[in-house]
DNA sequence: AATGTATATCGGAAATTCCCGATATACCAA
DNA sequence: TTGGTATATCGGGAATTTCCGATATACATT
């Protein structure tokens, strides 16, 4: 696990908006709902509209994050769905206590 | 407290290090034991001789850690002496734990 | 006042990041 | 097979970061 990476996927605001988007997905993206469910996270376009970014942008971001091992991906068809990845920010918040 | 600053300032590895280093001071720094102790942290020159750089560089890269709140400075006559902010550490560990 | 030392700030070349439009790839439906 | 949709990747202009040498500022000593 780089540290370096994993500060360097956290220094962008939209990339925060995102993280901070997705610990609630039901509440953020009511619009997947009819569509799929939220069990393997949220689609790639779907976040794409609340970020206001182009679709290359965002999925550029998206996997940012996923290096960083920020978030996890599953594709279903033709749609990526990404979701957080608890762990890693359980991790970092004690990395931070104890090693930086 | 902004997020994206505090990230950034730790998204370089030369900073990280200096972080690190002034977590013992004894440690790491022990040439500046006879000159002064290490009351207020440790000089600016102490910490350029380890890491390598350039002194305007190292002087820089502190006032990024500064302003991001990360470490505080002390001038004494000519020397400002640096020492980490535990306690931005701390709210930074929670903080990832409970908002991003 | 003049000189020496410690640190901060300035100006800039090279590298990286941001964000875009265009294009490629993958999958689905008719 | 053809066309449509979702995502990933490519190429690049603009902005930012990295790190340097030169210079400015602040303090101490003589």
């Amino acid at each position: 696990m780089d540290h370096v990476e994993i500060f360097k996927a956290l220094s962008n605001k939209t990339r925060l908006q995102i993280l901070n988007w997705l610990k609630e997905p039901e509440l953020n993206f009511p619009e997947q709902k009819q569509h799929a469910g939220f069990d393997h996270g949220v689609c790639v376009g779907q976040i794409q509209l609340k970020a206001g970014l182009t679709q290359s942008t965002v999925s550029e971001y998206l996997v940012i994050l996923q290096r960083a091992g920020l978030v996890k991906s599953t594709r279903v068809g033709q749609w990526t769905y990404y979701q957080r990845n608890e762990e890693a920010f359980e991790i970092l918040s004690q990395m931070i206590r104890a090693e930086i």
